[in-house]
DNA sequence: CGGCGCCTTGACGCTTGTCAAATGGTGTGG
DNA sequence: CCACACCATTTGACAAGCGTCAAGGCGCCG
C-alpha cells in the first residue's frame, strides 16, 4: 500500500464526479463531499482491502483505476468470487453501515483508489439527501448484481454461466472505458473465472473452447473478441437490466486524468 | 389483495418499531415515519408484489406476518429463489432508489404487509438521518444474504447447501418468533427448496433423507426438528455472521399484535 | 538452461439431473 | 362412507454434466 502526495480535495473530486453521474449534486453537496478527508493510494494485486470477519477500518475506497473483486470462502477453502469492480465502484459501500465485514475485498490487478474517511462519508450520506440518494443507487445496483449472480451460479449450465460473465464484463468494462464490448482483456486466470462462476478451472477451459468452437468468441490469451454478440447474449441468457446502467443521470464515470 | 380498514398511523407503527430495532429513532423521526401514508393488506400465496421488468409502483411493503420470497427466472423458465422474508423485512428496500425492478417478489404463504408510499418513505429516508441509517442497515444486511447465497449455490455440495438453508431459516424464523431454532415448520415444497439451493426436487428429497439418516435432523412432513445443531452447522459450513443479527440495537422486531 | 505458472488435453469417476412409476395424504363428489 | 383425482413426496434405474487426477505444452523469468 502506497500513498500519493496529492491533496485531499483533489482525491475526492473523483468521488464527486462519480456521485454526480448517479444523481446530480449541487455545489453545497459537492463541497460537503470534497471536505471528506481522503488520499489516493495504490494497492498491489492480491492485497486485501477489506477482510471477512473484521470490523471495517475508518478508511474506505472508490476505484480509480484497475480491478478489484469481492469474495468469500467456505471452511474447506473453496473460494467464490461475488463481484468484480471497475473504476467508479465503491468498494466499501456494502459495509458502510455494518459493523463487521462479511466478505473480503481484494485487488485483482494493480489498483488505484481514493481512500477516504468512512465516518465522514457516512455523515455526508445521511445529512445531504442528494449524496445519500447517489450512494443508495450505487449500493442497490450492486445488490442487484449479487442477485443475478445467485441466478447465474444456481440456475444456469456451465456454457451459459461463462458466457454470462463475459457479457457482464464486456458491458462493465466498456462503461469504464476499458475496451469496447466487442474486444477486451480479462486479467483473470481461468481458475479465477471458475471461482466466479462456480466451476473448476479445467471445466472453464473446456467451456471457453466450446464457445470459441461455436464461433461466439475468439480468444488470444486473456484477450476476448466477441464474434457474435447476439448469439453470445442468447447463449448466456443475458439481460442487462440488472446492471441498472440507465440509473445514471448523465454520462458514465471516468476519472479526470488517466492517473495510472 | 385485500385492504384492512385500520388507520394509516397504526399501520406505520409497525414500521417504526422495526426501524427502531435497527437504529434508535427519536420522537421526531418516529412521527415523520408515522405520517407516511399506509395501510395493512393481505396477499394470497403466489401473489406477485413486485414484478421483474416493471417500474416499481408507488406502494411498497414491509412484512407483518407470513412469508415472502424474491426470485428470478432464466429465459428457459428455470427459477431461482434469491431470498426468503419474514416479519419485519422490507420487500421493496432493494428497489427504493431504482427505477426498474430486476427481480420478482412473491407471497410464499398468506401474507400480511404494511403497504406505504414509496415516495414518502424515500423522502423520510433522505431527510431524517436516523431513519436513513436504519434503512441502510436493513438494505445492506439483505445484500449480505445475497452474497452468502452466491457462495452457497456456487461453492457448496448438495448436502451443505440444503443444510445451510435450514440453518438460515432456523435462525431467521426464531428471530421472527416463528419457532425455535430447534423446531420449526418450512412452508415450502421440496421443489421450492430446490429452487432456493439450485437443485432438482428429486435431489433435495435424497439430500433431506440423507441429513435425517445421519441424525442431523428429523422430519415430519414440512416440520423440521434439528437433532444436532453443532453437526448440522458444521455440515452446512454455516457462520451466522452474514445475517448481521447483532446490527440490531435492541430486541428483534415482532409486530405489536398477532394481527394474523 | 531450468523452473514455474498457466493453459490444454485425456481418461475416468462421482455427483447430480432425468425419466418414470409407486406411495401417500387430502379434498371433493357420488 | 367410498371412489376418485390431485398434488407432493419417495424411490429406482439410468444418463449426463462436471470434477478429479495426471500428464504434456507453452511462455516467461531468473
Amino acid at each position: 500500500m502506497q500513498q500519493d502526495n496529492g491533496n485531499h480535495r483533489e482525491a475526492m473530486s473523483h468521488v464527486v464526479r462519480k456521485l454526480s453521474a448517479r444523481f446530480p449534486l449541487n455545489p453545497v453537496d459537492a463541497n460537503a463531499v470534497l471536505d471528506v478527508p481522503a488520499s489516493l493510494r495504490w494497492h498491489e494485486p492480491g492485497t486485501h482491502l477489506v477482510r471477512e470477519g473484521e470490523e471495517p477500518r475508518d478508511y474506505c475506497s472508490m476505484v480509480v483505476s484497475g480491478l478489484a473483486l469481492r469474495q468469500k470462502t467456505t471452511s474447506s477453502g473453496q473460494r467464490q468470487i461475488i463481484s468484480i469492480h471497475v473504476c467508479g465502484d465503491f468498494l466499501d459501500a456494502q459495509h458502510l453501515f455494518l459493523e463487521r465485514a462479511d466478505h473480503t475485498v481484494e485487488a485483482l490487478t494493480r489498483l488505484r483508489v481514493v481512500e477516504f474517511s468512512r465516518t465522514s462519508l457516512r455523515a455526508v450520506a445521511l445529512s445531504r439527501p442528494n449524496v445519500g440518494r447517489a450512494l443508495w443507487t450505487e449500493a442497490l445496483s450492486e445488490a442487484s448484481i449479487f442477485r443475478e449472480w445467485v441466478l447465474n451460479v444456481g440456475a444456469r449450465k456451465a456454457p451459459a454461466r461463462v458466457a454470462h460473465l463475459l457479457c457482464e464484463i464486456a458491458l462493465r468494462f466498456e462503461g469504464a472505458g476499458l475496451g469496447s464490448r466487442d474486444a477486451f482483456h480479462i486479467p483473470m486466470s481461468q481458475e479465477q473465472i471458475g471461482d466466479a462462476v462456480g466451476l473448476t478451472p479445467v471445466h472453464v477451459n473446456r467451456t471457453l473452447k466450446g464457445l470459441s468452437a461455436d464461433g461466439l468468441i475468439e480468444r488470444d490469451g486473456r484477450s476476448i473478441r466477441i464474434r457474435n454478440w447476439e448469439r453470445l447474449q442468447t447463449a448466456a441468457d443475458f439481460n442487462p437490466l440488472y446492471l441498472h446502467l440507465q440509473e445514471t443521470t448523465r454520462d458514465q464515470f471516468t476519472p479526470l486524468k488517466a492517473g495510472a
